[in-house]
DNA sequence: GCGACAG
DNA sequence: ATCTTGTCGC
């Protein structure tokens, strides 16, 4: 299935309006969500982790057919469904929630980090690997339009552009980030990454009419 | 038209 | 993201 750009471009544009800038309370637990593919099925796999221990104490996973393509600065489009999917099979949900992917360090000001805030009403960090909008200078990237500061850069395992997705401030964004960041890496989205690659190696599913396979939490390990 | 372009 | 092994270097 293709995607409808103007369509999706408004969507972005209204929903980015319900962004939300405020402190996080100090959190106890964290999860990262990650995306994994393989033919055209996609894995998704969310992580909550207790920050006082690094324990993980929760893991959740979906297995969806991929039917939108990846277009850049329409990532959620493609891997929304996936993430969500997971996110709400979840027994502990997490006070804040990490996202391979840019929040408002995108053209809208919209990358799924903030689409998937707004859409749970949770706080959530965007931490990319790599640069999709903003003009990078030192360790800040601004809005070349605005001059607003949309991201920082942490180093962690190489750079990690760190911005918020919604319900908190860069700052405490970039805190949380530092606070995970072991061995190289920003430690619940290696998880979630580790596992969703994990799951995509396992036997075939049985999908029902929703196109999705049901997925236990011990299956996900 | 040209270059940039999360995962 | 995915296709893919070894190899050069700290």
């Amino acid at each position: 299935m293709p995607l409808n750009t103007e369509a999706a471009k408004r969507i972005q544009e209204v929903l980015a309006n319900n962004i939300v800038f405020s402190p996080l309370p100090p959190p106890e637990t964290v999860a990262g969500l990650d995306v994994a593919y393989s033919g055209d099925l996609a894995y998704g796999v969310a992580v909550v982790v207790q920050l006082s221990t690094l324990q993980v104490i929760d893991i959740a996973c979906a297995i969806v057919k991929s039917v939108v393509p990846y277009i850049p600065t329409f990532l959620a489009f493609r891997e929304l469904t996936p993430m969500l999917r997971a996110y709400i099979k979840l027994r502990v949900k997490p006070d804040v929630i990490l996202v391979d992917g840019h929040g408002i360090a995108h053209p809208r000001k919209f990358g799924i980090a903030s689409h998937i805030g707004v859409v749970l009403k949770k706080p959530t960090v965007g931490v990319a690997k790599s640069r999709l909008y903003g003009e990078e200078q030192r360790d800040v990237v601004t809005d070349p339009l605005t001059g607003e500061v949309i991201a920082k850069v942490v180093r962690c395992g190489g750079k990690k552009y760190v911005s918020v997705g919604s319900y908190i401030t860069l700052e405490d964004a970039v805190k949380l980030v530092e606070k995970l960041c072991i061995n190289k890496d920003v430690y619940p989205l290696r998880l979630a990454h580790n596992m969703s690659q994990k799951l995509k190696q396992k036997k075939p599913h049985v999908f029902d009419q929703w196109g999705e396979a049901p997925v236990s939490s011990e299956e996900c390990t």
